[in-house]
DNA sequence: TTCAATATAATTGTATACATTAAAGATAAT
DNA sequence: ATTATCTTTAATGTATACAATTATATTGAA
């Protein structure tokens, strides 16, 4: 992506991301151009991007719209990325370097340090390691095609950001995950290492799917 | 897509199918535009689309190239495709309507006909009912993420096309597996109408891996 | 000859004007 | 009042001119 078009990506993601931009609203071009402070061309240039990435959908000359996403759509992309996940995880364990294996353990470290002092808990900080903690997998795992497939399935803000809303304990056995898929890949064991990131995305939809369903029930009865 | 965008993508995709635009070449928007007849904007269009369903790619500032495709990256996307596949038919078995049973049971006979009569092979045909069939499957799923992702992975060239080298025996190889998975979606079987899948899939990837690896050496030796 | 630096050309990136289509509003008929 | 039709407005689709970047060719020196 080029310059003027990444600025305007990152922009709009940003106000999908912060709710600004409501599920289902209409992004008018004439009013992104406002706010990007570049022309209608990258602006849709990064409007094509955000469809591919499913941040927004289009609709032939009515223009792009925020995705809106049922349950059973997140149920599907829960299930598929535990799918993809797990793959990622199986593949690593073949083609991991002793570097990568020493950043796993790092950030798994690093995170733990945190948990283990007692003051207010910095989800800002867990959700970029936890990003890297990923992104090293998808790293050793050596296939274009599951990166991709797997980036446009894990992109969607609802799923990205499950972790915002974790209590000490939820992160601590994210944690854990973590930790025991460092040992699964240190001993080269892809049905072991696939097998925690299947239990370990398992517990991430359990716990977005009771957070979303008890936020909707709530807004039901205001 | 718009109209303009439409031809492009078309176009452009045909000549990738056919082998005009060879993997790895650098498509310039001067001649493409020359090419399909429409300005600058829409064969861009036609190109982002294009990198999305992953016939090209994009470099920065330097434009589109056709996608080349390694040995790694087709084993990779057969995997995938069997694994989306079978999750597809199994949940069609789950959401399927008498009439898109009775329409499966239709195409499965037609491919049949054409195979009982002993003239030459329809191939066009096999591939635009084999299309069908599975398209029918997708739809009875009720799920935008596998259809989108599902459509992403198979839309490549390489894939899409397999049955073209097709000898009769192994076009009714996979028209038997096609009425199985009638059958199993008849029953109502998940399981079933997913493990006749991916033996489906898995045919097609064994018939592809040793035409592509032959033709290779082929290639190699001329 | 080979390499580096520079000038030139070609290509992609961006802005904007114009065309087409869809949405919104006004008017008239029932 | 309501619906239907027309008018107006605003949005997206398309073409093209200009800017920035990259690739190519040329020149010069080692």
């Amino acid at each position: 992506m080029s310059k003027a078009t990444e600025k305007a990506y990152l922009l709009i993601r940003e106000n999908i991301l912060s709710g600004a931009f409501l599920p289902g609203a209409h992004l008018k071009e004439g009013e992104l151009v406002d706010l990007c402070g570049v022309s209608r061309t990258p602006v849709r240039d990064a409007l094509r991007q955000l469809a591919t990435d499913r941040y927004v959908v289009t609709r032939r000359n009515q223009g792009v719209f925020v995705n809106e996403w049922s349950v059973d759509d997140i149920k599907d992309i829960f299930e598929l990325r535990a799918i993809l996940e797990s793959m990622v995880a199986e593949r690593a364990a073949a083609h991991i370097t002793d570097d990568q294996l020493a950043e796993l353990r790092e950030i798994q470290q690093a995170i733990q340090s945190m948990l283990d002092q007692n003051d207010i808990l910095k989800i800002e900080f867990f959700l970029h390691q936890n990003k890297r903690f990923h992104q090293i997998l998808m790293d050793a795992t050596h296939s274009r095609t599951l990166a991709d497939t797997l980036g446009q399935i894990v992109q969607p803000p609802l799923i990205a950001q499950t972790a915002r809303q974790y209590t000490r304990q939820e992160l601590q056995n994210s944690n854990d995950h973590h930790r025991d898929i460092a040992l699964a890949l240190e001993a080269r064991d892809g049905a072991w290492a696939a097998s925690v990131m299947k239990t370990h995305i398992i517990a991430a939809q359990r716990k977005f799917m009771n957070s979303y369903l008890t936020s909707e029930k709530n807004e039901a009865a205001e």
